[in-house]
DNA sequence: GTCTATAGTTCGATAGAC
DNA sequence: GTCTATCGAACTATAGAC
């Protein structure tokens, strides 16, 4: 039996900060593009160090995708629950860096399997908790589709508007914007006029 | 001077066996398994021969996209003009593969410049051939919404449904199928009742 | 058109010193 | 907790023979 391999803690700062390096080298290089070398590089640390604390590469992504689901199901925890959960739903996918993310997340998970299931797993659990938002206020404003259909389309459109545009893409994205935009007014309170 | 690199031409046989064989690559296990290598490997030839076809990979890369998309552009303007065009832009997304080799060449495009050019450009042609197509046909419709923003939405939601399926995701995806898929046979000609 | 051979990189992962 | 050193493997790309 060989001795099993040490390993650092979850709460050690290097750690965080190897997320934090290999989150930044996806967004702009790609996943392909991280290595325990480059990680290292870019920490200021030796590549050995990134197999002491998360073992295989592997395992540095599920961390990776554990670390910031988490965050983000905090994050909507909070905001679900403000007076516009929809236009709430809508705003989350805006982001630019976490679009990208997900984008290699998602090419990631399309070949190796362990990445496939968790983020599958989580990708359900946000939703879930959406719905459950969603059905406690939707009711009363008198929507022709199930809760569920609508946060799918949202949730939809938001990420494939945000895609199209970071491709660099300008055909009818403002257009639609404005009217998603202005038919969440519509079923939410509009904003107070100015 | 140097004596310029010698390439083989257009429609060899091998050439196109060769971009065969990266597609499928890209489809099961992603963009980063493409190496000349592994090409090579596939298709029973030696890794030079990819560098002789192909120059560089993102040569090859740049190759693949335009194969497929002006494939695709030649099957798009004959289905766009069949009699029922939403209905036959809502389908073309639906093909798995497809989707799967899209989200490669995006991630792709996110940090190799001359593939973001060039997917970006190919889009937009797109984009603007569907839109030829739905102006003609939708303003008989009675649709609220301009032809542009009918089309970013569905061919939004419908690679973005592709997508959660492919990933292993469920909730709300059939019910929202359904709700869109309704929702176009009530734009268009529904199909004749059995 | 296809191959062999090879130069030069980069990588994952580990053992073991400090 | 971090490092040095290293093995073995994979990779891109090219030169040049056949």
């Amino acid at each position: 039996m060989a001795t099993p391999r040490r390993m650092g803690t979850e709460t050690s700062e290097t750690r965080v900060r190897l997320l934090d390096v290999t989150e930044r080298i996806m967004i702009d290089d790609g996943y392909a593009a991280v290595s325990s070398r480059r990680i290292a590089k870019d920490a200021g640390v030796t590549p050995a160090l990134v197999h002491y604390y998360f073992g295989t590469l592997d395992d540095l992504f599920l961390a990776l995708l554990r670390r910031r689901a988490e965050q983000q199901l905090a994050r909507q925890q909070r905001k679900l629950s403000a007076e516009r959960p929809l236009r709430s739903l809508w705003e989350a996918s805006k982001d630019r860096d976490g679009a990208r993310l997900l984008t290699e997340l998602m090419a990631l998970a399309n070949h190796r399997k362990v990445i496939q299931t968790e983020l599958a797993e989580y990708a359900e659990r946000f939703r879930a908790i959406q719905l459950k938002a969603l059905e406690d206020h939707v009711a009363d404003l008198g929507v022709d589709v199930p809760p569920v259909v609508l946060l799918v389309l949202i949730a939809g459109m938001s990420r494939s508007l945000v895609l199209e545009a970071s491709l660099g893409m300008t055909t009818g994205i403002a257009e639609t914007y404005e009217v998603i935009e202005r038919y969440l007014d519509q079923l939410e309170a509009a904003p107070p006029a100015g």
